[in-house]
Formats: C-alpha cells, structure tokens, sequence
DNA sequence: TTTAGCACTCATATATTGACAATGCTAACA
DNA sequence: TGTTAGCATTGTCAATATATGAGTGCTAAA
C-alpha cells in the first residue's frame, strides 16, 4: 500500500504523462509536493521498486508501468467532471428525442472518439436473444425474393434469395405463412432447430419444390445470427505519440481489420471494465475501455480504444453519462 | 512517340520497379535489351528529358514518373492473362448461383484485394433511380415503428420511427396503405416531391395526428437516399513500402475515414479508369482503379486503391475477369 | 527525514568517414 | 550515326565519433 505522498505522486506523474506523453522529472514535480528533487527521487524510486513506475533508460524520468495504471485506475482514479462544452455537446443528443436507442450511442460514441481522440468501437447488439416478430417475403423477379425479419426489439435484417427452379407464388406464400406460424416469438438462435425439426417436415407434405425453398430461408436465418461492428475516429488515436511509427500502425490496423479480435472485447461482466495493455490480448501499447449497457430490454457493448496514456478520469465519466441518459428510456 | 526499343525499356522499368520498389538501374536492363549499359543510359536520359522517368537522387537508378505511369497505361499496357490459381479462386465464387449480384461483387473484390495487396473499395449502387416497389411498417411497441421500404431492384433499407404522441393503429395503416397507392413505382429521389405536394395534403385531411407520421416517414425516406460505401483489404495496401512512414500511413488512414473523398471516386464515365497520382486527389503516390459496372438494369462502381506501384496488367485483367462474368445475368 | 551537490549515464543531434551503386560524359570504335 | 568502354562524379547508406543536456543515484550534511 502506498502512503499519501507516494498517491499523491502517483497520480502526478500518471496525470502529467498522460498529458504531455513525456518521462516525467523528479524536478517537475517539486513545486506541486513542496520539497526538493531529490526527495521526490527517492519516493520515485521506491515506487520504481513496487513496479508502478518505470524508466524509459537509466537516466531518464519516470514513466507509469502497466502496473501503475492499474494500481491508478483501481485506487487513484476518480470520474472526472464533464466541462461545460462537452456536456452541451452530447447534451444536444440527448435531447434528440426521435433518436432510438441504437442511433443515440452510435451518435454519443462518435462525439466521444472526436473528443477523447480514441476509437469508439459499438459492437453489434447481440440479437440472440432477439425473438422472431415477423417474417415478410417480398418477389422482386422470377428468382429473387426478399425476405425480411424483424425481431421484438427492432432489429431488421433483410436477405435476398435465388431461387433457380420454378417455384409457385403460391407455394412461396404458403411457406411464409407456416415459418410466420411456427416461429413467431422464437429466439433468432432457437430458430435453426424449430426449422429443420418442425416447419420442414411439415413444408415437406404440402409444398411442390421444398428442397429449395427451406435451404433459402434457413441461409437467411442463419446470416441474420452475424453481428455487425462500427467503429470511428481510428485515425485519432493513430495521431497519438506511441504509434509514431509505420509498424506499429500497420499492427494496430491490421488488428483492427480482423474481426475476431475486436470480438473478444466483448466477453466480460457488466459494468465500465478497463483493460491495460497486456490485459488487451490487442497490443501492449494499448488500453480498452469496455461497457456493457441494458436498456428497454436490449443490451449492447461499447468501448473505447486507444493507447494506454490516456485520460482514464475523462474516459470513464463520458462513458458514465453516455449509461446515465441512456436510463431514462428512448 | 517513343522509338520501339525506348517502348520496350519503359515497359521494362515500369514491370522491374513495380515488381522490386527499387529504381532500376542501367546495367540491370543490358541483358534484356543485349545491349551495354551506356546505351541505355543514353535512352534512360532520354525518357528522363521526356519526363517519363525520374531518379530519386542525383546517381541512382531510373523510376516511372506519374506521366511514365500514365504514357504505360495508354500506351503500353495490355491486360496480363490471368494466372490458373487465380481464375480458379474467382471461378468458384462465379459458380456459386446462390449468390445475388452485389455478393458477387463484394466477395469478388475482397478475393482480389487479397490477390493483389490493394484495397477494395464497393461503392453503393446508386439507388437513386430504384423505385418503390413496397413500403411496409412493423410496430414494435407503444412508441417505436419499423418502416421498410423496398425496391424493384431488390434493395431493402429499414428505419426505426419514434412518435412521441399517441398515435391509433389505424391512423397508422390508412397512413402506410395511402402511402404504398402513391409512391409504388415512384423513383427514389422523387419520393420527396410527391410526399410532400401529394400524399400530405390527402393524410391532413384523413389522418389525426398527420403532422407526426408525415414527418416520421418523411425523415425516413431521405435518410435511405445515403449510399453505402464499403471497405476491404485497407491493411494490404499499407504493408507496401512506399507507405513505410508513419505519417504517410496516417494521411491515407485519414482520407479512407473521410467519406466525401471516397466517394468523389464515383464521378466519371464508363468503363475501366484509371486515376495517377494527382489526378487521384487523394494522394500523389497512390493509384485508383475505378471501374462502372451495369448488369440487370442496376449499376455500381468499383475501385481498387494502392500505391501509383501497382501491377496494372493483372488489376485490368481481374476487374474485367469480374465483369465479364457479372453480364451472364445474376 | 530532507536536501544540496556531484559524478554518472544515456538519448539526441550532428558531423565524419568509407564503401558502394549509379550516373554523365568523353573519346574511341563499328 | 549509333554503340561502347572507362573514369570522374555524386549521392545513399551504415558505421563511428563527438558534444550537449536532461535526469538520475548516491553520499554526506542539515
């Protein structure tokens, strides 16, 4: 455990690294803890020996390790207050009332990137738990249909289907009726079972070309189970000091790139979650910020990426009063 | 106009320094051209007078100026066969019949963004002259409607309405059955009008709170005018070396977030075209390959991105390969 | 416990050097 | 007239040296 003092500087040297991305001095920080260098020095050096600062060489100042931001983000950091403009800015977005839930946090998240110069990343609602309101066929020409599902809470997806042999309009309509019949009310990933063992034995017996006409539907519902990602505002955080060289960036957009990886910020609890470095599975160099949210029933994860430098106070309180306004139902 | 054998060397040094991101050098063209090195040298000064080649410093090897790369292109080059791996990888998604024509385009292209380390850019078709073929309105609950329109071109755009006031059921569907007798057939981008000088006055008359579906609808039917631009293989073209420094990788990072240069790409007539350097406005080291498509009444565009260093031969050759096979009717 | 002072270390910037890869030019040659 | 050999010239690249300054660690004294 650290003494006063030693939080104290702590959380100097985070806060002053973060803004100005340069080692920090023993010398820099006597004015603000009233005593000399080389008091400062020592502490320095202590906390060097706890591993929650560290030297970029032997001589240089002291930089806050990986360690040290967690032990800062877990007992130093304290939510930031909005500034006035910030708050107006987002306030604007709150108060768009014929926004729906989806469109306030894309929009909240855009602003937020612009302002924090991180990467906003809103990761796909997860629809599995969407269930099945409506499934609507639409005949555009001879061999292609349209078919549409629209879950409980909102969500469309939409699907266009090829089908190579002559199938009956009426076949097709008889179809829609029975998958509206036996699925409505469903949970889009309970939907793959209900098809193959009810609704095809069923379309088996009373529909000519069947074969066809479940495989299409049965791709489409499938497809609908994928969850899209949006990110913005990548180019700002690539404008940041420690990605100032072209490997590293190539990393970073390649990682970016590869869906996978961005996935997996997903798995974890409720709740603003922050995620230092190597805790990243993403780049040593790199922090995620992580929230889950629920409201009206949906839920969803936002986050925020960007380097490990960053004004983690600011950050959370953004994140916080995106939740806060998202309560109050839309 | 270039002698047959000053043809030949440009064609050379282009292919060489495509192939190896190195200037070429005089001796290394003898054996191909049998011939010493003082003798190119001689006609190397001549494409350099002519301001088809450049050096990059005072004693190195020769480069393809933009005006070398653009005398290439109309001049000299002619589309490379295609390899059999490559036909191959293409042949299976042509095959595949399931696959409606804007998922033979975009799986197509990121295929090819892979084969030749660019990025793939797939423009919105511009649905501007699709025509509503159906408008359809899903409630979801109390407060939130989906609307979906359809057109006859098979596009599907959806948007979520929030009416603040009570609205009945059946102020809704006299809404969407009036609006689905007026617009059908209408295109896109004439919506607007007839909304607006037709179907208001009419829902005014008939409708209680006509002011708040009127404008709900209305809102939605503009925002489905955006066009989708999507994006793979950004990372490919970034591993090539003449993007090797950090801020460079960052500009063109930039310019792929900024929609409006991108789509700029759009405007030009049909065909392949290519845009060199300046005349990309993008970036003076970066080529764009654009090509309009049109296969059953619908057209799109698209575009390969990378550095001016780019196998033009094989790019021609693939994005005609991919047009061919998108007449066959999809 | 704090501090002043000093030796020490390393990053950064700049200059120096030699090896090398091309070129341009000139003069000779076919 | 076109081609070629030879050589001086030029600039890149990488390695090496040199100077400067910022910051530390340590020690001894307050």
């Amino acid at each position: 455990m650290l003494n006063d003092r030693q939080t104290k500087l702590l959380k100097i040297i985070v806060e002053d690294y973060v803004k100005t991305a340069r080692p920090v001095s023993s010398k820099a920080i006597c004015d603000i803890l009233n005593c000399s260098s080389a008091t400062i020095r020592n502490e320095m050096s202590y906390l060097e020996e706890t591993g929650l600062l560290e030297k970029t060489h032997i001589s240089s100042g002291r930089v806050p390790s990986e360690k040290g931001y967690r032990y800062y983000v877990d007992h130093i950091l304290e939510p930031r207050e909005l500034n006035g403009e910030d708050m107006l800015r987002l306030q604007t977005i709150v108060n768009n009332s014929s926004l729906m839930l989806d469109d306030y946090i894309s929009k909240s998240m855009e602003i937020v990137s612009e302002m924090t110069n991180l990467t906003a990343i809103v990761l796909g609602k997860s629809s599995k738990d969407n269930c099945v309101s409506k499934v609507e066929v639409v005949p555009i020409n001879e061999h292609n249909l349209i078919a549409i599902v629209i879950t409980d809470k909102g969500h469309v997806e939409h699907k266009n289907l090829t089908i190579k042999e002559n199938v009956s309009m009426n076949d097709i309509k008889q179809t829609v009726d029975l998958i509206n019949k036996m699925i409505i009310g469903t949970q889009l990933n309970e939907v793959g079972k209900i098809l193959e063992y009810e609704v095809k034995p069923i379309i088996a017996r009373y529909v000519k070309q069947h074969e066809v006409l479940y495989n299409a539907f049965y791709t489409a519902f499938t497809d609908f189970a994928k969850e899209s990602v949006t990110m913005t505002g990548r180019k700002n955080m690539l404008m940041q000091p420690e990605f100032n060289n072209a490997d590293k960036i190539r990393d970073i957009i390649s990682k970016f790139e590869d869906k996978e990886i961005v996935d997996k910020i997903e798995e974890n609890d409720n709740g603003i979650n922050i995620y230092i470095g190597s805790e990243t599975e993403f780049d040593d160099d790199v922090t995620i910020v992580k929230m889950k949210y629920e409201a009206n029933g949906e839920e969803g994860t936002i986050a925020l990426v960007g380097p490990k430098r960053m004004e983690y106070d600011k950050v959370v309180a953004l994140l916080e009063y995106i939740k806060e306004n998202m309560k109050e139902g839309k």
